[in-house]
DNA sequence: ATGAAAGCGCTAACAG
DNA sequence: CTGTTAGCGCTTTCAT
């Protein structure tokens, strides 16, 4: 299967260059006739350009590095899913990595993406160090980050807006009734998390309810650290009527400490989290979720990519993140514990 | 930042061989005090090799090629995620592509492999056409398929031991005293689907219950169709006791329906099905789940692909599907419809 | 409108 | 142990 260009051009009596042209469709414009009796000997060849001569002469290949934090998170795939999409519409495949939250493990990517010479990288940080971007700017790679904001810095992202997402899922349970509303935290906060929280704070406020930090806990990255966390908010003196907890799987769990024998809770008790958990909704209708158009955000992170990779367009355009539509699903409210 | 191999050995006082000998490791010795000084010039300069001429000197890249169904489905990024983590640890990337279940985009990212000259290729197949496969023997590119078999066809293969894992189910079901359960099928059978029914089917014979055709309704791919199909067992004369679903998404949909006003279930009506969805046990406690090692079914795919690509192993040793471990989980039994 | 040829940066064969 | 050099297959400039 080893047919190349030459070949090609051999048997259809022309020079490499001619067929190049053919291939491309430029730079420079090849008869009607000529162009035909190409095509026919690629077609009757089977000759496929070999990408990775292409490469080397252009400098940079049709490849975009992806670095997800590496979680059981259903989040990162759907996101992935969107980029795909997007990147196989324009002709670039995209290259999956995995960071594990961890910063030497992003520099090991970042480093793989300079040698592969990819022409642009998306990245979502597993931690609060931009060192990374920093490296990826440095070696020249344009780059978008998904998700997360970076601070005192202008950087191409797509990302939601948590702040309004956490005012929404707040408001909710205020117009629920409810006003001593608990908050289970992200154990490190990120920029996403973190305006969850502010939303929290701030919706308090508006409606005239004291924050009262014993009312937040600090909860983790799978299902046991909800329930861990619900039930020590249960176990306050004053405990909350209702929950907000910073992911779909933190309040997952949580459900799980409301079905536990001995616990007490009122029957209108309440728990929303933002849908990491691709369909959590669905799965549990008990929990109320502010749902994240993931693949969305995908797709959009890939065009803006793409556009920066391709236009060389003024960063000053595509500085400001992009907000991401945000949505309270139609809530089931009540949470029936089956023991009671 | 674009120094290259000759910058280095210019810097160095050496030739490009020598530098190239260093970085590799051979396959040329190179003196101690000779390459400590390359090593010295490249941590000063910050070189790092062109991947891209590297690739096209040794006409393949270091990428592995993995095309996934498309699905909303948390299945295939779980084995995406154990396939990268191999891959990473042995100098690979990979490629991520989405199919979308669909033959004609398989075969342009199997072309686009063969573009990109890639070594191995990792391959779910979408459907039961095994087209894309002998395409990418034609190119030469090696193929491990991840959990379908091949008919008719000795290939390189993790799969899980299906027809143990519908044996398991059913004969779990029976345990707890059904005679009468309905299966849930997979609109269109793939090797996966038809091996959990062949077991369903083996194992109700072994307990000396007929198969009863009337008990078998046809599923589909999202929670809404388990819910019609769970409907649709219950409404018929005699209906079953218990449902194994070909799959867990089916099995949650399925609890939709008992939760249905309406819907008269015994209390000890058992749902069984495969963990397609990650955690979906987790989640739904309500549901006994067959559990799919997906993280390490994508490890061992990745394992033996990348022995076929560097150790060019006499197929003959690794024709053999690996079997992957399958595990009951810890049962809840009986689900407790909340309108009863 | 087309051909000839340089050259991308590396690996490895060839030549000491 | 090390230097020199051909050549991977393509794109594109230079020449016609």
């Amino acid at each position: 299967m080893g047919v190349t260009a030459d070949d090609v051009a051999r048997i259809a009596g022309v020079s490499r260059a001619t067929v190049s042209y053919v291939v491309n469709d430029g730079p420079r414009p090849v008869s009607k006739e000529t162009a035909e009796r190409v095509r026919e000997v690629i077609r009757q060849t089977g000759y496929q350009p070999n990408a990775l001569a292409r490469n080397l002469r252009l400098q940079r290949s049709k490849t975009i590095g992806l670095i997800v934090p590496d979680t059981h998170n259903p989040y990162f795939p759907e996101v992935a899913r969107g980029i795909e999409s997007i990147a196989f519409e324009r002709g670039y495949s995209v290259m999956l990595c995995h960071s594990a939250s961890d910063l030497d493990r992003e520099i090991q990517y970042v480093n793989m993406f300079h040698a592969q010479r990819v022409p642009g990288v998306i990245w979502i940080p597993g931690t609060n160090i931009f060192e990374p971007y920093h490296k990826l700017k440095g070696y020249g790679i344009q780059t978008v980050v998904i998700d997360r904001l970076v601070p005192h810095e202008a950087v191409p992202a797509v990302v939601a807006d948590n702040v309004e997402g956490g005012n929404l899922a707040t408001q909710h349970l205020i117009d629920l009734g409810h006003r001593r509303i608990g908050y289970i935290s992200r154990p490190v906060d990120l920029s996403h998390s973190s305006g969850r929280f502010e939303g929290y704070q701030t919706t308090l406020k508006k409606n005239g309810i004291p924050f009262d930090d014993s009312l937040v806990v600090k909860g983790g990255f799978i299902l046991e650290d909800g329930r861990r966390a619900v039930q020590e908010l249960l176990a306050i003196e004053n405990p909350p009527t209702a929950i907000f907890a910073y992911n779909d799987i933190m309040a997952i769990g949580g459900l799980r400490a409301l079905h536990e024998a001995g616990l007490h809770v009122p029957d209108d008790f309440s728990l929303v989290g933002f849908d990491d958990i691709a369909q959590s909704a669905f799965t549990c209708p008990a929990l109320t979720t502010v749902h994240l158009p993931k693949f969305e955000m995908g797709q959009n992170g890939a065009k803006l990519l793409i556009a920066l990779i391709e236009k060389q367009k003024p960063p000053e355009e595509v500085l400001t993140p992009l907000s991401v539509r945000l949505i309270v699903r139609e809530s089931s409210g009540a949470v029936s514990p089956q023991h009671s």
